[in-house]
DNA sequence: GAGGGTATGTTGACACTGTCAAGATAGGAA
DNA sequence: TTCCTATCTTGACAGTGTCAACATACCCTC
């Protein structure tokens, strides 16, 4: 950023596209972000983010990194945070995901949506940051079967996928609008906990 | 269809284009739909379909209108197939509902993406035909918790969004590619549906 | 049957989009 | 200083959805 404004190279062009994608994406959705536009805002030619992004979809794959290392990051302090019960943070966590989605959905809408995994376009730096966060759902799901919160007579990767589709699906009926009203987050987030955590020992509450 | 190949009106462009649509979608996928090619490979003019949809998300609720309509014509066969336990009609039901969207991938794309729910775009035949749909799925609900498959302490409503929102998630995952094998649909069936079940009598298993 | 309204179809145009090719410029290494 | 390479530019192409204005055909009424 040290570049003046008539400089003919921009600078540090990735990372301002980048900004302000993200910036964009946040405000007014995926569909509305166009290379073009962003070009512009940035002072900058049309075919310049070419040279710092195969094509649009590695943009929108190095943003959606960022949002599941967020994430990943967000879940590992939950997980961590001993002060509270295994049942506390399986439900904390429960909470949190849907919680993630419904403050950012648009970041949300990109991580999952089709985009970005279709057509086997994903980055490899964009799976270098995802498959370790479906991985530590599989730990997680691994260590509250131990923990007796969750059914230990099920396959961890099964019961991961089951109870992360589970928040997968509500979190995507809820984004879309589909038919869940926001008002009622929580009660579904403790609806679903109840349902998976049923029938195991609990000392405390 | 009683129109001769030289006849300035189509005879029956609208039903012409679903069907075309339809069939495109099911092979190339939704986003590859283009109005253009539509009413180019119909032999008719770029602009006629104006005049039987108001605009591309139109004729789109129409077809998802019909997945709707196709999928709670399949709901209804199971739920009603009294030969069978409850238990074994809810298993079913899971089985059938992944497997739907498993073998009509872009059809479920389109019932659930974003270009038809988001922005209030939906139209009004759409709705007509979906929210009975969901509704269907909460007075199942309502049926299993009675049948004591389902916990009976959770409001219906909740109940529903969950589970659905669990066989939606599954449904996305596998479709997006995400993380789920496809080998393993039956076990992931299998697996969502111990869980729901699990703690409630079960006489015949 | 004649006339007019309406449904349907047409061409033209506009403002977009992503992306490629070819050339210009700047910075850093030899 | 020279040259290579990263970066940025303009020009162009093939698409897209959609609107406005106009043409044609059908149907209902007089």
């Amino acid at each position: 950023m040290t570049q003046t404004a008539q400089s003919y190279h921009h600078g540090d062009l990735r990372t301002t596209l980048v900004n302000a994608a993200r910036a964009r994406i946040a405000s007014h959705g995926v569909d509305s972000l166009s290379l073009r536009k962003l070009a512009e805002d940035a002072g900058v030619s049309r075919t310049a983010p070419y040279h710092h992004f195969k094509d649009k979809s590695a943009l929108l794959s190095a943003i959606a990194a960022e949002g599941f290392a967020q994430w990943h990051q967000v879940a590992k302090e939950i997980f961590d945070n001993t002060a509270q019960s295994p049942r506390e943070r399986f439900r904390a966590f429960i909470h949190r995901y849907i919680g993630f989605a419904a403050n950012n959905p648009e970041m949300y809408e990109l991580m999952f949506g089709r985009p970005i995994w279709q057509t086997d376009s994903a980055t490899d730096d964009l799976k270098a940051v995802a498959y370790p966060c479906f991985q530590f759902q599989v730990d997680m799901t691994r260590y509250w079967q131990a923990q007796r919160l969750l059914p230990q007579d099920q396959e961890p990767l099964r019961l991961a996928q089951v109870t992360w589709g589970t928040l997968h699906g509500i979190a995507r009926l809820l984004i879309d609008g589909i038919y869940a009203d926001q008002s009622h987050i929580d009660d579904m987030c403790d609806c679903a906990a109840d349902l998976f955590m049923r029938g195991t020992p609990d000392p405390h509450e």
